[in-house]
DNA sequence: TTAATTAAAGATAAAAGGGTCTTTTATTCT
DNA sequence: AGAATAAAAGACCCTTTTATCTTTAATTAA
């Protein structure tokens, strides 16, 4: 349903919120998360050009979190990265299904549907954190 | 989570379903439900190469439904188009996500991935029916 | 003000998922 | 037997997603 790329930009504004204060380079949040390094770096990207994230480039610089971050949704992730869409369709992939066209399972995906926006729209981002365990990979 | 290519064995197998006894040619039914003819070919060769379908070649041959067809449950469709592994993966994609080693929402999806899982083991193809409106597409 | 550093941006490429087209094989009917 | 029909099989292509590599621009420190 969310792409790869969104789990990464999760992991990654999720890594950062728990280094307030502090600036972490791509190739750093790269290695702790096991994601491709410039892949990264348009993911976070784009994560600041809508200030869920703040940047500054140059030596010392990074990425870090900023007032923002810590209250953001998963939802405001999600729209920036995936686009809302991706909440809304059909796990069979039936082009259109509604209600009144559904799918042979649509109440069920419904429900689930339903579940997962819930979390998404309520889980904040300070509301989570990366394993305990040393392998954040 | 599912594959398209799964949604549409799932809704075809449902449509011979509807239809027992009755042989229905791969054209009708691509036409019938939207999907691209080819490709719907190599599907349901799939689905009869395991048995949860049949068919014979020749005039007045297709698909049909057979004993096993009502009975089959979702998961044995999952597990002949997508294989089972879809029903496990993380929704962020991490790779290696689990209780010990888990991603920020494990335990949400988790509980997602559950409810879906109960449905594709328990919900058999005769449960299923697509919409009874005249658009199956 | 120059060198070093790091994000930003852009160009390309690899991989995966879907989709199309053609040929082959089995079956049925004349 | 031959023609017609429909699934099976195979080759190929397109699009999207994910990944890599290179260049540019901003910032800092010496």
């Amino acid at each position: 349903m969310i792409s790869k790329t969104c789990g990464y930009a999760i992991r990654a504004i999720v890594l950062l919120n728990e280094h307030p204060g502090e600036k972490l380079g791509v190739v750093q949040i790269a290695e702790q998360l096991g994601i491709p390094q410039h892949f990264l770096s348009k993911v976070l990207k784009d994560l600041a050009k809508h200030q869920l994230i703040s940047s500054v480039k140059g030596p010392h610089g990074g990425y870090f979190s900023n007032q923002t971050t810590p209250n953001a949704s998963l939802i405001d992730i999600i729209h920036v990265i995936d686009g809302l869409g991706v909440l809304n369709k059909c796990f069979l992939g039936k082009d259109r299904c509604s209600q009144t066209n559904p799918c042979p399972l649509h109440n069920e995906f419904e429900k689930s549907r339903q579940y997962l926006f819930e979390v998404f729209r309520n889980r904040t981002i300070s509301q989570l954190n990366l394993s305990d365990a040393h392998n954040l990979i």
